[in-house]
DNA sequence: GCCGGATTTGAGCAATCACTCAATCGTGCA
DNA sequence: TGCACGATTGAGTGATTGCTCAAATCCGGC
C-alpha cells in the first residue's frame, strides 16, 4: 500500500498558485517556492516535475477556480445579465471577502501570464492563451443563455458581447491592481456594470454592440 | 575636446526599448541586450549604469513617445472627442503604419511593466505607476479641453472619464496582444470609440459616467 | 608620425538560476 | 521489534545571472 503523503498537496498548490499569481512566472525563483511551499528542492521536483510544470498546474487551478467562481456568482443571480454585472462589480469591491491572497492578486493571473510571456516561454504562453479563451467561452455561454431568456435582443452577438465583457473585466482588474482611490474604483466598476446591463435595453443606449 | 561617441546612443536606446517592450523587464537578460545593442557588457554599463537604469531610460522614452503620439493625433483632429476616439481606434488597427517594433509590442509597455512588477522591483514599479498616472493626466487634460469646448456636458467629470478612457485603451491593447481575428479587433475598437464619442451626447446614452 | 586620455573590450567575478541524487528518514507490515 | 521501501532531504551540479576592471583600442591635437 502506498504510504500517505507527508506533505499537503492541496496546501502546497495553493501556496504555489498564490506566489506565482503575485510575483509572476519569471520573477518567481525556486528559492521563493521552497520557502512558500516549505519543501526542499528535491521534494518539489519529485512532486511537480519542474518549475514550468508547477506553474502550469497552478495556472490550471486558477482557471478552474475562476470558472467555479463565475458559476457560483451566476447561481445566485436573479437574471443572467444582472449576475454578469454583479460579477464584474465584484472586482471593484474594496477587498475580496476571502482575502486569502494578498495585494498582487487583484490582477487576473491568466492575463498577467499572457502579458509577461512570449513565444519563447512555449507551453506557458500557449496555456495562458487557452485559459484566456476558455474564460471568454464561459462568458459567451452566459450571454447566449441571456439571449435565450429574452434578456438580450435576438440580433445581439453573444461572442462579441463576451469579448467586450472580458475586455472590461481585464481593464477593471488592471485598475484595481494599480491601486489608488478605492471609491473611484467602485465608481468605475459600477459604470461598467451598468453598461453591461444596458446591453439588454438597446433601444435606450448608444453603447450597444449590434 | 570630447571625443565623439563611436556608438549611436539613440539607436541603442531604441533597440533597448524595443527589446524590453517585447520581452519585459525580468525576462530580458544582459546577453539579450548585448546582442540587441551590439555592445559589450562593459560598454553598456559605462553608458547606462545598470540594467535597471537602462530599463528606466527605455520606459521614459516609451512614455514620452506615447505622449507625443497622443499630441500628434490630437493635432489633426477636428474635435477633441473625435480625436480621442480615433486615438483609441488606432490601437485596433490591423498593423501599426510604422511597424517599427514587432509582435510583442501591441500591449502598452507601461501597463506590461505595471503588471509584471511588484514592490520588490522598487524604482521600476514606482516609475511604471508614475507613467501610468502621467498618461491618465494627459487624457484628463484633453477631456477638460473637450468640456471647455462644449463637447462634454458641464457636469461631466474629466478625471473620471480619463480613468475610464485609459481603462478601455489598456483593455483594447490587451486584446490586440492576445491576437486572434483582426476584424473582430477592429469591431471592438470601433465599439469602444463610439462609446467615447457618446459621452458627448449624454441625453441619448445609458453609458454616461456622471 | 606619435602621443595622451577617453572609450571599448571581453574574460571573468560572485551570486543565483533551475535542477539532481546519494544518503537519510519515517511509516506500514511482519 | 525490526525490516523494507518509498518519501524527503539538502549539499551540490553546471549554466546563467548582473556586473567589473585591467588591458587593448581609438582618435584629435601636436
Amino acid at each position: 500500500m502506498k504510504r500517505a503523503r507527508p506533505y499537503d498537496r492541496e496546501a502546497a498548490l495553493d501556496a504555489a498558485m498564490a506566489l506565482f499569481w503575485r510575483k509572476g512566472y519569471h520573477a518567481t525563483s525556486l528559492k521563493d517556492l521552497e520557502a512558500a511551499l516549505a519543501m526542499k528542492p528535491g521534494s518539489i521536483y519529485a512532486a511537480f516535475r519542474s518549475k514550468e510544470a508547477l506553474f502550469l498546474t497552478s495556472l490550471e487551478r486558477y482557471f478552474q477556480r475562476s470558472l467555479a467562481g463565475l458559476d457560483a456568482r451566476m447561481a445566485k443571480a436573479e437574471t443572467v445579465l444582472g449576475g454578469l454585472a454583479d460579477h464584474l462589480r465584484g472586482f471593484g469591491a474594496p477587498e475580496a471577502p476571502e482575502a486569502e491572497y494578498r495585494d498582487g492578486a487583484r490582477m487576473c493571473m491568466i492575463v498577467k501570464t499572457l502579458v509577461e510571456t512570449t513565444e519563447a516561454d512555449g507551453a506557458v504562453a500557449a496555456r495562458a492563451r487557452e485559459c484566456f479563451d476558455g474564460m471568454r467561452a464561459a462568458f459567451a455561454q452566459w450571454f447566449r443563455r441571456a439571449q435565450e431568456a429574452g434578456e438580450l435582443p435576438p440580433d445581439a452577438d453573444p461572442e462579441r458581447l463576451a469579448r467586450r465583457y472580458q475586455t472590461e473585466i481585464s481593464a477593471l482588474r488592471l485598475e484595481a491592481h494599480r491601486g489608488g482611490d478605492p471609491a473611484a474604483l467602485v465608481e468605475l466598476a459600477d459604470a461598467l456594470a451598468r453598461d453591461v446591463q444596458a446591453w439588454g435595453r438597446p433601444e435606450t443606449g448608444t453603447a450597444r454592440l449590434h
